[in-house]
DNA sequence: GTCTATACGGTGATAGAC
DNA sequence: GTCTATCACCGTATAGAC
């Protein structure tokens, strides 16, 4: 990536996706979005129509990666089990939760349908990947049949999620593992009964 | 509760409570606090130092009173699991979030040891009260004694605070259900291998 | 397309009258 | 103890020069 050789509009997306994750919508400024990028008020206004404007840009771009580097790792070789401990121990940034997720907590981003629809599609959709991996698991007898993917993929989505909230809580990443690791004990296949 | 006859200080934590539950602490402006409370502004400085020393004030409160009502209903009759059951299918305005756990998405709560620490300790003691719990599910036999109480509690707390993002996200509390009813089905006692 | 100048209301805090 | 007045700075947006 060649920051230097960035468009303006590129830089300007690129410093709210950080500040975003760093702060929140409520918590980020356009004049802290403008100095990050380097550019003056003006440009801002240019390419977009005002701060919700540029953060429902920046929202969808983050959105998109993130459901791409989701799909890779649940794609692929190994059992449903397998592809699911994937996801579960990819690397991450604990510390620094889900880009996507932690939107769900700024009031202004839940009260805009506009902004609230990227985050909702993108969790949504790791939901139902996830939902049609456990199925798979079921029908390969990895898992019991009596599980329903729907609720397993909301177990997981949730853990993953609530995982960043104790581990920032915590200021370590000890507890997000603990969960991941008592979740996939939960989940493991053949556990004793 | 008998507000119109609550102490200007009592007024102000009240308003405070609610607006950093509704709104978050970079969210929550003294202006917002003294016009909800309906004082002025010389009130909250003879009263507290500043923003954060009642913020503080405010969620320690906020702390007590999820403790307490999670002990309430982690005490008292039944098996381990249908305590735990208790616990996941307690009351909830599931929309409006955790009041506690929704702080770890605030920068300014996580850069302050002082603001972070009664929210870590909250986290902590309802996942320690989980793990001792699960551990007496083990003795009792209605676990697997290869679970690790302490792993099962993060997975539960998160699947909490992650069911709450989930459902903040879709704007309809039914992931957070989902994902407890997944975690239930996980942890059922008998369940078929 | 980018910049600086300007605007108006909000933020967080202090001073001092009552 | 509570109020209003005041303050310097920030948040968000517009206008208009270059």
């Amino acid at each position: 990536m060649y920051t230097g050789r960035m468009s303006t509009e590129e830089r300007l997306i690129r410093s709210t996706r950080e500040l975003l994750w760093e702060r929140g919508y409520v918590g980020t400024s356009p004049r802290a979005i403008l100095e990050r990028a380097g550019v003056g008020q003006g440009s801002m206004y240019h390419h977009f129509k005002g701060k919700p404007d540029l953060a429902l840009a920046a929202i969808r771009r983050t959105a998109e990666e993130l459901r791409a580097e989701v799909e890779a790792v649940l794609t692929g070789p190994g059992t449903p089990y397998e592809r699911i401990e994937g996801y579960l121990r990819r690397e991450r940034d604990v510390l620094r939760g889900c880009p996507v997720g932690r939107l769900t907590m700024d009031p202004d981003i839940v009260a805009s349908d506009a902004l609230r629809a990227p985050v909702d599609e993108t969790l949504d959709a790791i939901r139902e990947r996830l939902a049609g991996i456990v199925e798979e698991g079921k029908e390969q007898g990895e898992f019991p049949s009596s599980l329903d993917g729907e609720e397993i993929a909301a177990a997981i989505l949730a853990t993953v999620q609530g995982g960043y909230v104790l581990a920032r809580a915590s200021g370590s990443p000890g507890a997000f593992d603990a969960g991941v690791r008592g979740l996939l004990a939960l989940l493991a296949p053949h556990r004793p009964a």
